[in-house]
DNA sequence: TCTCTGCGGAGAGGA
């Protein structure tokens, strides 16, 4: 049976004497899982599942024999524990648990180590640490790598070797041509390598007729708490291929913990496997081996019980080690660091972070506010990190019901067909029946599975439609009924990246301002950009001159992209080369589409670049988006050319963005960005100039921590001198703006002109007032409704809206200028059954940046104003000024009147 | 269950 609980106390570790001799032994203090995660995991594991012990909530002690005491001595109270395969003794009246010679001992299960970082770890855990500290750069080695492995895959899966090395050099021009490399050269050296492979793979099929293969197989273990992509699985046993030589008899050491890992995750998917192969590509007869006669490029080995166990105790030392958020040191394994190749990197970042390291310290430590920002940071990504491995553990704790409630799941998908593609992949079709939503995407990366993602039949796939009819490319041929949101650790791992070149990489002036050392800098400038606006001029004026950075402060309709816009013109038109980045891709966009406007006599069109995915760049912004594919040269050359370069802050953080350099980074929307991601970044530029609003919404992070205040809102704050507001809008009527110009910018917020001041629905075509029920001819209007109670919808708001609609409807205004706002997700779909689909209805942090005619706002509360949605008065602010001409707020007075902030908005809205 | 956008998935290798 399986065993699984939390640590209830101290661990008590000992040596005894038995029968066999002197044993290892650690008593560990548990409170048993009330229960197994759900009723169909338990169900399906083959020994019977987990143990459901009687008393669910009594503690139990758990024994954990020999070697697993190594995971026992790392197990603090609080810690999760999984015990398989455990006997049940009764000790004293009490029924205790411990381990078997069939068990193993998993520390933190839900959480998730990836093979890479175990195969890392063995080798050394400092170099686990400085992967993932300052990721891996991009360099030719690990490129062609990547390559091999790519065609490796096309080959097993049936495609020309030759077909497979062009279209795989093609794809990655871009990346060769900033190493450097042409497209003839790097198929010659990938050729080279594939060769090998192609002639032992010819010789396995000769033997054996039924040589079962399958490529790169993504893995997920919930038992061992292990995921990975298996490069290849012949009968259900792992193949790990290297590009590279290997001439001695063994695999080395960390290529066959690599394997059995893969083995452990097979095994959980039904394989029993004892044999691994390693591959090595530049294994030939011409490096024959005097001592073994070895020529073949592949080796076999069998792993024991004893390596497989020993992989889980690496495992368990990597996962307590990231629960307790402690440094590794190298002294933890036995690395030999004169042979490492990231000896200098770790002695530097040791010196430089005051880290204890086996290789030792070069340099000084940073100054203490340096090292407690560092620390403040790392623990608050980390916790991000964590709440993605909490996704992860979602995917087999939930049923699937639960999942598609949630959001992250489309279920009971229709299969209707495969069809393969010529390069070997698979299109695969099916129906969503239900009509159901979620938060997947087309171009999206989703686990597509037979309806069970973890223990099922899946694969990693990506969207290429999503109608009734879903459309995905995957490796191999699942017959799909259900998909789930592939929870990814990209963001965190780039987040902690950036905020290490930040602090290691980037220069003292830099962090002078950044730390508050000193104060930044600008150089005069006589120009006049701008002659209808003091402030815009101002700011435009600051942005240019900068030595250090500006902030530009841009209330809502104040003509904030518009600025940058002019800004960026003026920078290019003194030969600067400027990144223009924000958070979302729309904020690119959007900014990018002014700015174009701007530079149309200034410099070509081929010299902006927008970097980013195709699915995610809008549409009419696609001729400037940079192809990665393509010749090497032609492809280095039109980015290098470019004096404009639009991406997404976390695009910034991509191994291609990384090696770009530039005068300037004008960020936008970056008040809703966090400070590690604002540095992705400005870590490119020489000078920074940020724009935002932080009376708007701020980041989104999924854990309470230090991430959630906005660098600019820091520097805002620290150095007021440097930025400036915009304060005249060009969106509101006057009486719409009143109250979030007081309440949250001290009264200064004013309208641009008089015909802003005075607009109103008459200005439309085709629209009169006076066809308006009295209450709503107001530009403020409120309607009171009791509402239904319910804690995230209310039907009774939503069917006033409906009415509201109508009547604006029947006033004359276009059902695409009216927009209805509600806190909830919930309430959103509540209220889009009963408005036409051509009114816009969205949460207040989608209708952030756009803005209106009409705006209807639903509050959703009755009796009281509970939920944090509500504590957060930065949404009423962004709800309250989407509407040019008119808005109306509807919801229950009395519930609105408990707090002194909405009370006061109650008292506006009623005039 | 409060709001939710990004990502070239994980792993690729150098002696």
């Amino acid at each position: 049976m399986h065993v699984r609980g939390t640590v209830a106390g101290e661990v008590d570790v000992r040596s005894v004497s038995t029968s066999y001799g002197e044993s290892d032994l650690a008593e560990v203090p548990l409170r048993p899982a009330d229960d197994a995660p759900n009723g169909d995991a338990a169900a399906t594991r083959g020994d019977g599942g987990t143990a459901t012990i009687a008393d669910g909530r009594e503690t139990t002690t758990v024994t954990l024999w020999n070697k697993w005491t190594e995971s026992a001595e790392l197990l603090e109270p609080g810690m999760e524990l999984l015990v398989t395969n455990a006997k049940e003794e009764e000790y004293q009246g009490e029924t205790q648990y411990a381990t078997t010679g069939e068990s193993y001992v998993v520390v933190e299960p839900s959480f998730l180590v990836s093979v890479t970082s175990i195969r890392n770890w063995v080798e050394c855990p400092r170099l686990y640490y400085l992967n993932k500290l300052s990721g891996v750069p991009l360099n030719y080695p690990v490129v062609k790598g990547t390559l091999v492995h790519e065609v490796f895959g096309d080959l097993l899966r049936g495609r020309d070797l030759e077909e497979a090395i062009d279209a795989r050099v093609e794809e990655r021009g871009l990346q060769l041509g900033l190493l450097g490399e042409t497209a003839d050269a790097v198929a010659e050296d990938v050729r080279e390598n594939a060769t090998a492979i192609e002639g032992w793979l010819q010789q396995g099929r000769l033997d054996e007729a039924e040589d079962v293969w399958r490529s790169e197989q993504l893995l997920i273990s919930e038992t061992f708490g292990i995921r990975g992509r298996a490069d290849a699985v012949r009968r259900g046993a792992p193949v790990e291929l290297k590009t590279g030589k290997n001439l001695k008899k063994e695999p080395r050491f960390k290529d066959k913990v690599q394997a059995a890992c893969y083995a452990l995750l097979l095994e959980e998917h039904g394989g029993d496997v004892d044999i691994g192969t390693l591959l090595y590509t530049k294994n030939s007869v011409l490096d024959r081996n005097e001592e073994t006669g070895d020529l073949d490029p592949a080796k076999e080995f069998t792993m024991g019980e004893g390596l497989l166990k020993y992989v889980v105790r690496l495992r368990n030392e990597i996962a307590a080690k990231e629960t307790s958020g402690d440094i590794p040191t190298g002294y933890e394994a036995d690395a030999k660091c004169e042979y490492c190749f990231e000896q200098d990197t770790c002695m530097v970042v040791s010196g430089r972070l005051d880290q204890e390291s086996k290789a030792g310290q070069i340099g000084q430590p940073l100054p203490d506010e340096e090292l407690e920002y560092f620390d403040r940071f790392y623990r608050a990504i980390e916790e991000e990190r964590r709440e993605v491995h909490r996704e992860y553990a979602k995917l087999w704790e939930q049923t699937a019901e639960e999942r598609a409630d949630d959001d992250r799941a489309l279920i009971d998908l229709e299969f209707v067909e495969k069809r393969p593609l010529d390069e070997g992949r698979w299109e695969l079709r099916a129906r969503n029946t239900g009509g159901a939503n979620s938060k997947l995407r087309e171009g999206d990366l989703v686990l597509a599975s037979d309806g069970d993602p973890v223990r099922g039949d899946s694969e990693l796939a990506r969207i290429e439609r999503l109608d009734d009819e879903i459309v995905i490319t995957a490796d191999e041929p699942v017959e799909v009924t259900r998909l789930d949101v592939y929870p990814s650790e990209l963001t965190t791992d780039r987040l902690l990246v950036a905020m290490h070149d930040a602090l290691l990489k980037g220069n003292e002036r830099r962090k002078d301002v950044l730390f508050g050392r000193a104060d930044p800098e600008f150089a005069e400038i006589g120009e006049e950009f701008i002659d209808n606006n003091d402030r815009q001029n101002e700011a435009v004026t600051k942005a240019v001159g900068a030595e250090d950075c500006a902030l530009i402060h841009g209330p809502p309709g104040t003509g904030k992209t518009y600025t940058i816009a002019r800004a960026i013109r003026a920078m290019v038109e003194r030969g600067e080369r400027v990144l223009l980045s924000a958070f979302t891709n729309r904020a690119v966009d959007n900014a990018l589409e002014a700015l174009l406007e701007q530079l149309e006599d200034v410099i070509d069109e081929d010299r902006v670049v927008r970097v980013g995915s195709e699915s995610g760049i809008r549409d009419d912004m696609e001729p400037y988006r940079l192809e990665r594919a393509g010749d090497p040269d032609d492809r280095v050359e039109k980015l290098q050319n470019a004096q404009v370069v639009a991406a997404t802050t976390s695009t910034c953080g991509s191994r291609v963005m990384k090696e770009q350099a530039f005068d300037v980074a004008l960020v936008d929307e970056a008040a809703q960005l966090t400070e590690p991601g604002t540095c992705a970044a400005i870590n490119l530029a020489e000078r920074f100039v940020l724009v935002g609003d932080h009376e708007q919404l701020p980041p989104v992070v999924r854990a309470e921590n230090d991430l959630t205040e906005s660098l600019f809102e820091r520097l805002v704050d620290r150095y007021p001198e440097a930025g400036v507001m915009l304060d005249r809008q060009y969106r509101m009527n006057q009486r719409i703006q009143v109250f979030a110009s007081n309440e949250f910018y001290d009264g200064r917020l004013r309208p641009a002109t008089p015909e802003v001041a005075a607009r109103n629905l008459d200005d439309l075509d085709g629209v009169s007032r006076d066809a308006l029920p009295e209450n709503l001819r107001d530009p403020v209007s409120f309607v009171d409704v009791e509402g239904d109670r319910s804690q995230y919808t209310d039907s009774e708001e939503a069917a006033r809206i409906a009415e509201l609609v109508e009547r604006y409807e029947a006033a004359g205004v276009e059902r695409t200028d009216i927009g209805v706002i509600a806190p909830f997700r919930a309430q959103v779909s509540e209220i889009s059954t009963h408005v036409p689909d051509d009114v816009a209805v969205d949460t207040v942090d989608r209708f952030q940046g756009s803005s209106q005619e009409v705006i209807i706002v639903s509050f959703t509360a009755t009796g009281s104003l509970e939920g944090p949605i509500f504590e957060d008065y930065r949404r009423i602010n962004v709800a309250l000024t989407r509407p040019k001409r008119a808005l109306v707020l509807v919801g229950d007075s009395q519930a609105l009147a408990t707090d002194p902030v909405y009370e006061r908005m109650l008292e506006w809205a009623r005039g």
